[in-house]
DNA sequence: TCTTGACTTCGAGTTACTCGAGGCTGTTAT
DNA sequence: ATAACAGCCTCGAGTAACTCGAAGTCAAGA
């Protein structure tokens, strides 16, 4: 069960450029056909799966490719605490991220008052971006 | 009162590198001594701090950029709105960024908990990243 | 036969920096 | 007076992760 490249774009919602530059780099495995086209399989879907996943998660291609890597070696103690360590550390970068978001966004919010506020002609336009808080 | 290239840097907690990047695109505003050297004066830090507020709720620079050059425009109506709608596109940005950050972080601790659970012998390695969830 | 559509490679452009080389300036130590 | 040093200058190249477009290939359908 082949995929062309038109298709397994639209299953996981990215464009054909995104695709060609993941099997360029050697992260994502696909077949070729007699005409030299690439096809996508169930095993590429499997891996398409882990990389959107990881991507989604913030992770940088490079610490995705060096996972995949991890996973196609064999099984050992030590393999399994390097893919650990991985996941560690992108639970660290997610979670600050995730911190930093949600701050700015109670920020925004505040703001969009602000200038609702001004709108409404209750307070006057104050244009000096220095009145911000938080420099 | 003016201020080096170091302190200015210090104070924003940001490289020389970004901010010499930062004036030669006209963003920030500073001015030169008889050196050629620039110095930054209350208003560079009046800007600097609506620009690095503005940056970390996930602005691009040619948004804050565009909203820079709406401050610096005669006060008007027309400019108050259009002031509101960036700051409104980016609120809906930003809460995207949240939310998505937010449920990553839910699920890389789900990912964490996995893998403790084989490190501690309970479930056995499963290496195929097809496993994941939310492919 | 011609057109269409889906692919191919390759090379350039994007954002927001990041780095380094090589050079200038202004102060301090010898 | 000279040397060393810190701190700045410009300019050009490199980075990640795409994104876009040009020019070419290949098979199917009208």
């Amino acid at each position: 069960m082949y995929m062309t490249m038109k298709q397994f774009a639209e299953m996981f919602h990215t464009t054909e450029h995104t695709l060609r530059y993941y099997t360029d780099i050697g992260l994502l495995p696909c077949q070729r056909d007699d005409g030299n086209r690439r096809v996508f399989d169930e095993e590429s879907v499997r891996w398409m799966q882990g990389i959107s996943c990881l991507k989604r998660c913030g992770a940088s291609l490079k610490d995705i490719q060096e996972y995949c890597r991890l996973c196609r070696l064999e099984e050992s103690r030590e393999n399994l605490e390097a893919r650990y360590r991985i996941i560690l550390a992108n639970r660290e970068q997610v979670r600050r991220k995730a911190a930093e978001a949600n701050a700015a966004a109670a920020y925004m919010d505040e703001k969009v008052r602000h200038y609702e506020e001004i709108l409404a002609g209750l307070i006057p336009d104050d244009t000096n971006p220095g009145s911000w808080a938080g420099g």
